[in-house]
DNA sequence: GCCGTTTTCGGCCCGACTGTTTTCAGTCG
């Protein structure tokens, strides 16, 4: 009998480790034991090599969080598809009794409750149970607990999982305004993942500088688009808006405001090493203050105050996931990273050629009011119908227009002809060779067929990536956020091709894609792929969407000389030279 | 269950808020 290959995704794996660390945690197993299995999780989502590889290799354990025993489960899913230890605990605690989690203030404690007490086992028999009034006489439960229970679950049934990052921060800013007004805030930041960059939010969360809290507690519940109260205290509070975000605002005096900003920020694995430092020193770190142990407290006005008294270096907030950052501060050097004035040239953008909204000549004023040296006209190629793709004739057309404008706008910016090929479904590009070789840049993307199965996908972007005529891949795994997955590629193998032919690889940096993502763009980074972080502006405004590509550049640990269009003009055209 | 310039065994962060409590447990971040 064939030995049958059986492919467990880094984020199956997470999944599946998650769920064994939220059952015992419902069965009461020691804490430790649930925060291990947790965090090997997470990690295993950060982690950018396939862990089948690394299993292969016998390297599991390089991956942090991943010891002798999560390997072996590992080992013994990869040989025979099952888990001998979930199977055991599912035996314990039902499966559908993780439902009950997703229900806020609900935790592992009320769920054993409710199922050992109260036979209840899934949602819907609980929605039932406090509907009937069933769950008031339980231990610690009561009328209030029931009532909120019952307004979880309909919250859970609104909800629509994550915000993207351009949605969260639009909504972010209408809050912060109505915020600013109320007497006595003095300054609002974003804080959170929103501030880390995170390419989905989950909850907003927000920090304002008061002198005294009370007024803005009870502005934030009374904003007009709340729809739920979940929590208004002294200095915190958090709340649900119609549309469907939640969020939650922390107030603290301006004195303590770098210790609040620093805690609300996070992550929260980042803070817990923070914190282990700051005990090492002797010192006690929570979001009012660091605590001298005789009771005495340090102040900081400023973030930057609570890493230097730390002894670190001030870590931008993209970098704050635990992983590494910590380490590398206590060096008291931080990488360089890349900042949106260092993107001085746009490489990837649309005009009425295809599905853009303004004119070659209008793009070219965007891109000079933009401080951009260089733009690159990439429209997209014939087969993709639905964005009226450019065939050979247009092009030839267009190169036309172009040069016209070029003449027309001088050496304020340079213009350069370049196309958005289709890549299709067998691997071939949408344009012949020497039509590829005619354009002075060329991107190529997928953006059909995605759900190929993964060695068919993964060998179709492998012949456009093998290509010398091919510069750059647009948004590599075509993911569209919050919700679409990207293609089933095998990452680890368009890495290595894309670092042995010298391809560029795009982050794509309009909210919805934000493709590679961070975890990849590092790899990628680390593996001397040059970069790109291109808009793919189709309209002016687009332009103004740079910033969430450069946040996951710089989540990427990514640096300017590793960045294409942050090179400048000159060097960019010899490497193009070089490579065609 | 993981991990190690204080440890291969004994540690593994900190506080707000809520509801049910007569002093605290559960949940969240």
């Amino acid at each position: 009998m064939a030995q049958v290959e059986r492919r467990y995704t880094n984020r199956q794996l997470a999944d599946l480790f998650e769920k064994i660390g939220s059952l015992l945690e419902i069965k009461g197993e020691v804490i430790y034991k649930i925060l291990a299995y947790k965090k090997a999780a997470e990690n295993l989502r950060a982690y950018p090599r396939e862990a089948i590889e690394m299993l292969k290799e016998g390297k599991l354990q390089e991956i942090p969080g991943v010891g002798k025993a999560i390997a072996e489960k590992i080992e013994e899913l990869y040989q025979t598809g099952e888990l001998e230890f979930l199977q055991k605990l599912t035996k314990e605690i039902p499966l559908s009794l993780l439902e009950l989690l997703q229900v806020t203030d609900l935790g592992p404690k009320k769920a054993f409750l409710f199922w050992k007490q109260a036979g209840i086992s899934n949602l819907a028999e609980l929605e039932l149970a406090a509907q009937e009034g069933r769950l008031r006489g339980l231990p610690g439960m009561g009328e209030k607990s029931e009532a909120k229970i019952i307004a979880g679950i309909q919250a859970l049934q609104r909800r629509t999982g994550r915000t993207p990052l351009g949605k969260a921060f639009q909504f972010y800013h209408e809050l912060a305004d109505y915020l600013q007004k109320v007497p006595g805030v003095i300054r609002v930041e974003p804080a959170g993942s929103l501030r880390r960059m995170r390419s989905t939010v989950g909850d907003l969360d927000i920090l304002a500088a008061v002198e005294n809290s009370q007024g803005v507690m009870d502005a934030f519940i009374r904003h007009p688009q709340v729809v739920r109260v979940m929590g208004h205290g002294e200095i915190k509070s958090s709340v649900e808006f119609d549309n469907n975000i939640h969020a939650q605002i922390w107030a603290h005096p301006p004195q303590r405001f770098g210790t609040a900003l620093q805690y609300a920020t996070g992550s929260k694995d980042h803070n817990v090493r923070l914190r282990e430092i700051a005990l090492k020193q002797g010192l006690s770190l929570s979001e009012h203050a660091l605590t001298r142990s005789d009771g005495s407290e340090i102040f900081c006005a400023n973030e930057e105050d609570v890493y230097a008294t730390l002894g670190l270096a001030w870590i931008p907030p993209e970098l704050r996931e635990d992983r590494g950052e910590v380490q590398q501060a206590l060096t008291g050097k931080m990488p360089q990273l890349l900042t949106s004035s260092d993107v001085v040239m746009e490489l990837h953008c649309h005009t009425t050629w295809s599905d853009g909204t303004l004119t070659v000549l209008e793009m070219a004023e965007e891109a000079i009011k933009r401080g951009k040296k260089l733009l690159v006209i990439t429209d997209h190629s014939g087969s993709l119908g639905i964005a009226g793709g450019l065939n050979i004739e247009d092009l030839k057309k267009q190169r036309k227009e172009i040069d016209a404008v070029q003449e027309k706008v001088g050496d304020r910016i340079r213009l350069l002809q370049g196309s958005e090929v289709e890549i299709h479904a067998d691997g071939s590009l949408d344009f012949p060779d020497e039509v590829l070789a005619d354009l002075d840049f060329v991107i190529a993307s997928l953006h059909t067929s995605l759900r190929q199965p993964r060695e068919k996908i993964t060998e179709r972007l492998l012949r456009a990536i093998a290509n010398p005529n091919v510069d750059l891949i647009g948004h590599p795994t075509g993911r569209l956020l919050p919700d679409r997955e990207g293609a089933d590629l095998d990452m680890d193998v368009i890495l290595q091709a894309a670092a042995a032919n010298g391809t560029g690889l795009e982050i794509n940096a309009h909210p919805s894609r934000l493709d590679l993502d961070d975890i990849y763009a590092r790899r990628a980074a680390e593996l001397g792929i040059p970069l790109a972080v291109n808009t793919d502006a189709h309209s002016a405004s687009d332009f103004d969407l740079l910033n969430f590509g450069i946040g996951t550049a710089r989540r990427g640990w990514v640096q300017p000389n590793q960045v294409l269009n942050a090179w400048g003009v000159d060097k960019f055209m010899s490497w193009l030279a070089r490579e065609r």
